[in-house]
Order: C-alpha cells, then structure tokens, then sequence
RNA sequence: GGGGGCGUAGCUCAGUUGGUUAGAGCGCCGGCCUGUCACGCCGGAGGUCGCGGGUUCGAGUCCCGUCGCUCCCGCCA
C-alpha cells in the first residue's frame, strides 16, 4: 500500500492494522478492524481472513478461548464489519501461509464486536476468478473498489499526483485552481453547459482545459503554475476517454521549447522512478511531425517496431496503371509498407482490402515480392522497371508481403498507419515489456478543413507560430508546438503561447475570426496581452491516460474511481437525471416535450 | 449519427438442425466438521432466457422492433 501504514491512534474500534500483524507484535494484545474477508467455519474452530486497506490477516475464533466470540464468528457472513481483538501469536510452521504477508502470524481472538451486518454482495469481492461484467461493479462502485486491483490502482493514482506535486513543488510550481464555471474556452469539442440564474438566458461552460487562465496567470506574473485539474468535454466516450477527467496543467513563462521539454522529461522521469513506472533514457527522442507522417502515417506513431511507410509515388506517376497514376496526378499519394516475408492464405488478404476500405481508403493493393517482380493480381498492370522501383522503395526481399494504398496523402497514411498497428499486432512484432516515449515537435500551425473552407488550427488557436506569421502562406507556418507519445498513446500536448496581441489577432484573422467577434469572444485575453504579457508555454497531460498506462489497464474506467458507462450514464448515481419543474423554471428553461423523458 | 459484439440463476457462463420439467461452477441458505487459508463433506433454495411483437403444433434457439452494456468509426487531443 501507498506510503506503508499510517499510525493509528489507539481507540475502541482498533490499534493495529490488519497488514501490521507481524512478527513485531508476537505475544503482545492488537485490536484490528476491517471486513470479514473469507470465513472458514470447521465447526469446533473458525478462521476469519479480515481485510482493510492495509491487507489480510487471518482470526482465529477458538471456544475455549471465548465462547462469545466463537459464537459471533459463527454468524459472521462476507463483507460484515467487524472489530476484534487478542493475541498475536507465531503460526506453527505447518500453517504458515506464504501468499499472505503476514502468513506466519494471525490473531487469537479473546473478544469480536460486529459493527456493522452486511447484505450478501450482487457480486464476490474476491475469491472468484472470471471477471465481473462492467456494469455491475460500475453500479456498485464503492464494492468494486475494495476488490484488490482497484484498491491499487487507486493507490497508484494517488503516488502518480504526489510525485507530480512533489517534483513540481520543487521546481517552484504554484498550484493555483481555476473556475469550473466559466465561459466557453473553445478547444474545438462541444461544450457542458450549465444555466445561470441570476443571469437569466445565459450559461457558463465548464472548461474543456484551463487554457485561458493559466495565461492569464503568467500575465499576472506567477512565473510557474500547476493544477491537477478537472476538464470535461462533451462528446462520445471511449475506452480512453470520459466527458469529465482530469489534466495535469502546467504553464511557464519566459521559457523556449528546449526549456519545457527539459523540465517535463525531467517531471516524467520523476512520476516513473516514484511510480514503478519505465527506467527513462534523457533526453527523450524527437521526431518533426513531417517526418513522422512520412515514416508512420500518423502524429503519434508507435515506436516499438518497424513496418515504416515509404511513398512510392514518384515511381509509379507515369504508371499504365490508372489507378496508381490518376492519383498522382490528382495530388495524392501511392503510399506502401514491407510487412517482411509472411505467408497469408487469401481470404486474410481480402480481409486486409476490407479493412483498408472500412478505414476509408478505396482499395488495398497487395503483393508478395517474386524475384525481380510481384505475385499479386496488380503486377499484370505494372512494368517491368517499375515494379523494380517499387521493390527497392519498399525494401522489398524475396518472399515480403507489400501492400499499397493509393489516395489523399492524409487518407493513405491514415489507413497504412491503422493497418501497421493492426499487422504488428497480429505478427506479435511488439515487444513485450518495451516503452518508447518521444515527442513529436514541429507541427503545422494550421490544418485547411475543406469542408468548411477555412483554415483551423492544429492544436489551439493560442499556440504561437515559429518565427514571423505569414498570413499570405498559412499553411507553411510551424507551431512551437509538441506532443508527448507513449507507445503510440498520446499523453500529453503543449505549446509555447502567443503573448503578443497583434499576433493574436492576426491569428484570429487567419482562422476567419473577424475583429469584431476576436472581441467578442477573447477580448479579455487580447486586452491582458496588452499589458505586458511574458513569453510563455506549457502543456497539459491526460493524468488519467498515463495512471491507466502504468496501471496496465485496458480502459482509462479502471483508474477512475467512479467514471461514466460508454453512454455517459453515471450507473451508480443514475445521472444525468431529469430535473423538476421548479428548478427548471428558476432558470428560465423549457423543455421540448420529446427532451421530457417520462414526462 | 453509423458499424460490430454481448444480454440465460446473485456472479461468470453452457444450452446441438426449433422439441419433454432450461443446466454447470462460484456465491447464497441449512446440517456436519478443532488447523483451515479459493477449507472439506451432505442437503436445499434460486429463472419474466433484457423487453415488445411475429412465424410455428411448439421459440432461450428463427424474424422484426426496442432497451441496456461494450468496442470501433464519425466526433474528440
């Protein structure tokens, strides 16, 4: 447990902990408290395993010993609360239990008072070994969570906040909270609304991220802030992601990007050493975000294996083949990945077409490299020279399996990007027990969204530009601007911000926000840019994402002590609930009749 | 919003081409048991097969709808 047991101070309920029953207090009397764990009932003898935070240790209800503590350890059932108190003493050597801590030692019970009598639970709390369906110990949390990988998990957790606190503290961070209720801060989700009252017809926002306010702090000259901090976002669950869940914020001012990254590998390497987390080789690699497109055919590649994308359109852009060559021509890509000399019966790669085309692409060219050419229903299309071409862009050995996809630059990488993590997976090609972190660096400050017809930002539109911001070229600038990747997990992004107001606004401009909304919707932030904003950066870090990483847990849910269900439903509380007449009225709000379930 | 998976006892699951009274393990209840530790042995209770409709002589099983959980896409750093 975290930290070792904490003093006790002495009272009628207990003395010891359950896990503190050790050789240190042989033959002397404890009084421990806790949860009837197991009972082992043989009639004339009676074994209690008690559990608290600390561990278990094992009760032994003798009737010689008293007759009215035998008679309660009888009616003991799973899960009753139970303070008891007697004797420590040393097992025999045939009785020591060696998967239990303090297996060689257990308590001669002389007195038991059940503080509490508990209902059998909807589910074991332990001693089953299948997993329990989700959403029963979602609607009992509070008994999910003395189940012992949840009890660690939380434990975890907790070492993970205090070391970041503990490392930040030291590096002259203050912790400063910001409003829960605020005003849209737009990070590009949807926003929780919360109606106000006194302000009829208008709604706070809760903070997707304190992204303002922590500039604002550095305005005010805090130099160093830090928050642990709540953030919700409205939009579709996933395994890794919850509508409420929680960053850690950090900000600086008069820093460059060499400064923030030091000081946050520096913070990461401290979380893991404190945390049993990977041993850290500083610094930790960068990779230019071109370059990791290029490579991966994502911003946050997985670094454990290879399977690395090449482009082959250069050598197919006068290609016979239409298919190849409309798409060059067009502006897209011929992007390929050597997934090395694999033996795949047909029907496996028809499944690979069909799952390029449900990532989106059009089609999936596969190929085995056959001496100097292919065998794949597409080498009748190709030449001779090309097909060479293609075999040296792809280093391609006798025997490799090659597969292409022809589309949109950003279509393809996604979709051999996807298919790369999917072919590692299924080809056991990630090595196990391997971390490789990395930052990406170098980002385009702007992303042209074509169905909107305007340029959007990458990360947030408060993210500075590297050097001058041309707004004739939007699309050329770079972003001081880095994200942090955990074997293919994103773990955290930031930036240095802008802290100039003409360049601000000429952001703004760039994204299509006129002058009068930049007003409208920033006006404080452009108008605390005016008196003397420090140059600053920060980042921020999904804290749930890297507890659920170190925890070797599947879902982001297993580190959190009471998250929603897929459907954003809180099964223990039933929120969101509908609310009554009266409360919506106080805040000036109907309801269409088809919003009024069960009304 | 779309696609996939799941829904049978308190929990985890099995249930054949549609066919008699729906099963198992764990848990629970009762009895026996003085060294167990996932104690053991004997006995027992417990089911709206998610819900609604349909096909059929007959539905846990087939069809339609719906709800819930979950994974993924969209969305979201």
């Amino acid at each position: 447990m975290s930290g070792g047991a904490p003093t006790i101070r002495p009272n009628a309920f207990r003395d010891t902990w359950c896990g503190e029953v050790l050789g240190d207090r042989v033959d002397s009397k404890a009084k421990v408290a806790g949860w009837v764990h197991r009972r082992r009932d043989h009639g004339g003898l009676i074994f209690i395993d008690l559990r608290d935070r600390t561990g278990i240790v094992q009760l032994v209800f003798h009737p010689d010993r008293s007759g009215e503590a035998f008679a309660l350890g009888h009616e003991l059932r799973a899960e009753d609360v139970l303070s008891a108190a007697g004797t420590v003493v040393r097992r025999s050597e045939d009785t020591i239990n060696p998967d239990l801590p303090t297996g060689e030692f257990e308590l001669q019970v002389a007195s038991a008072e059940r503080l509490a009598d508990a209902d059998t639970p909807p589910f074991q709390i332990e001693g089953f070994s299948g997993e329990v369906g989700e959403d029963a110990r979602l609607r009992h949390r509070y008994l999910d969570l003395r189940r012992e990988p949840m009890r660690e998990a939380l434990a975890l957790r907790h070492r993970v906040t205090a070391a970041m606190r503990e490392f930040l503290d030291g590096e002259g961070f203050l912790d400063v909270e910001t409003p829960v209720l605020t005003r849209s801060t737009p990070e590009g989700a949807r926003d929780f609304l919360v109606p106000s009252r006194l302000q009829r017809g208008s709604f706070y926002a809760l903070p997707q991220s304190p992204q303002l306010f922590k500039q604002l702090l550095m305005v005010a000259g805090l130099e160093r802030y830090y928050q642990i901090a709540r953030c919700f976002r409205d939009e579709d669950l996933r395994a890794d992601r919850q509508p409420d869940f929680t960053q850690l914020d950090i900000e600086m001012s008069f820093v460059d990007v060499d400064d923030v990254l030091d000081l946050n590998e520096r913070l990461i390497a401290h979380v893991f050493e404190r945390t049993g987390g990977p041993a850290l080789e500083l610094p930790i690699q960068r990779l230019r975000y071109d370059e990791s497109m290029a490579r991966f055919g994502t911003d946050r590649p997985d670094m454990r294996f290879g399977l690395e994308l090449a482009d082959l359109s250069d050598a197919v852009a006068e290609t016979e083949f239409k298919v190849f060559r409309s798409v060059v021509e067009s502006g897209g890509a011929v992007r390929g990945l050597n997934a090395g000399r694999r033996e795949l019966p047909r029907s496996v790669l028809d499944g690979l077409i069909t799952r390029a085309q449900e990532l989106g692409a059009k089609g999936l060219v596969w190929a085995f490299r056959e001496g100097e050419g292919w065998r794949s229903p597409t080498a009748k299309f190709l030449s001779e020279s090309e097909l060479r071409d293609l075999n040296r862009r792809l280093g391609a050995e006798e025997g490799d399996l090659l597969l292409v996809v022809a589309d949109r630059r950003r279509v393809a990488d996604a979709v051999l990007g996807q298919l790369r993590i999917e072919l590692a997976e299924r080809f056991d090609l990630i090595p196990a027990g391997e971390d490789r972190l990395i930052w990406i660096v170098e980002w385009p400050l702007l992303e042209w969204n074509a169905e909107e017809e305007r340029w959007d930002p990458l990360h947030h539109p408060f993210t500075a530009p590297a050097g001058e911001f041309d707004p004739d070229s939007p699309g050329e600038a770079r972003a001081l601007a880095y994200d942090l990747v955990w074997n293919g997990q994103e773990m955290g992004g930031g930036s240095i911000r802008i802290h100039r107001a003409d360049v601000q606004r000429a952001l703004f401009a760039a994204l299509g926000i006129d002058e009068e909304e930049a007003d409208a919707r920033f006006g404080f932030l452009l108008e605390a840019l005016r008196y003397g904003a420090p140059p600053h950066g920060g980042i921020a870090y999904g804290l749930d994402r890297i507890v659920q990483r170190l925890a070797g847990a599947d879902s982001i849910r297993d580190v959190i002590a009471f998250p929603k269900t897929a459907s954003g439903i809180d099964a223990l509380t039933g929120a969101p609930a509908p609310v009554g007449e009266m409360q919506l009225k106080e805040l000036g709000i109907a309801l269409h009749r088809r919003g009024l379930a069960g009304h």
